[in-house]
DNA sequence: ATCCCGAGGG
DNA sequence: CCCTCTGGAT
């Protein structure tokens, strides 16, 4: 596991969220519309909402169908809706409309689970509270350890105890960004990638499939 | 047909 | 543990 995480520091040096804001409560909409949709088609609507809706104040009263239309495209999108807007009206009147810096403040916020409130608490307060792994990790399963009886779960625990804490975050991006570029659902390039030569599903030839761990 | 930086509910 | 919610890219 060591050797793995200093091979992806080595490919990805300057790893970062790769989501698109300027504000604590920007990364927050982003995030909650990142579920099951890439970070790309995210970008691609969070200007104009925005733009529309700079702050939580402005999200509380908006017109869900105004909203539904602005992010349709990310899928999700009436529990995304209704979930922005809950949150927006929660923040609003629990914190004077600034998006909270504590785990469990953020927690009960209407669409917000685990995974969002640890890239908020990462990226838009510096906190690093754990490590949380996206389904790209799925396809590292044979690197990282993961069975059936090895879940996502036990493998971000397992990542917490060999990891610094003030590396959770930034772990968390090495994953991302290598299942982004290289570890690519069904077509992986893994004649481009760092970890080639000691994983154990690898092809040593160009791929034209992607390579199945379970 | 399968996948995507998920959350909520049973 | 299971299921549902959704559109777009490949």
């Amino acid at each position: 596991m060591k050797r793995i995480l200093n091979g992806l520091k080595r490919e990805y040096p300057t790893a970062k969220c790769e989501l698109a804001y300027r504000t604590p409560f920007e990364l927050l909409v982003a995030t909650i519309l990142s579920a099951q949709c890439t970070d790309v088609r995210v970008n691609l609507v969070t200007p104009a909402l925005f733009g529309r809706f700079p702050t939580a104040h402005d999200l509380a009263s908006a017109d869900p169908r105004e909203v539904e239309e602005l992010i349709r495209s990310t899928g999700f999108f009436r529990n995304k809706t209704r979930n922005l807007i809950g949150m927006a009206r929660a923040l609003v009147e629990d914190h004077d409309g600034e998006v909270p810096s504590e785990m469990e403040a953020l927690r009960v916020l209407p669409g917000v689970g685990r995974k969002t409130a640890n890239v908020v608490l990462g990226n838009a307060f510096g906190k690093n509270e754990g490590i949380t792994v996206d389904t790209h990790v799925a396809r590292l399963s044979g690197l990282l350890g993961l069975t059936t009886h090895n879940t996502p779960d036990k493998i971000e625990q397992d990542l917490m105890r060999l990891v610094p804490r003030a590396d959770w975050t930034l772990v968390s991006h090495l994953l991302i960004w290598h299942g982004r570029r290289v570890c690519i659902a069904r077509r992986p390039r893994c004649a481009h990638c760092v970890l080639r030569t000691i994983c154990p599903s690898a092809f040593s030839a160009a791929p034209r499939t992607a390579a199945r761990h379970r």
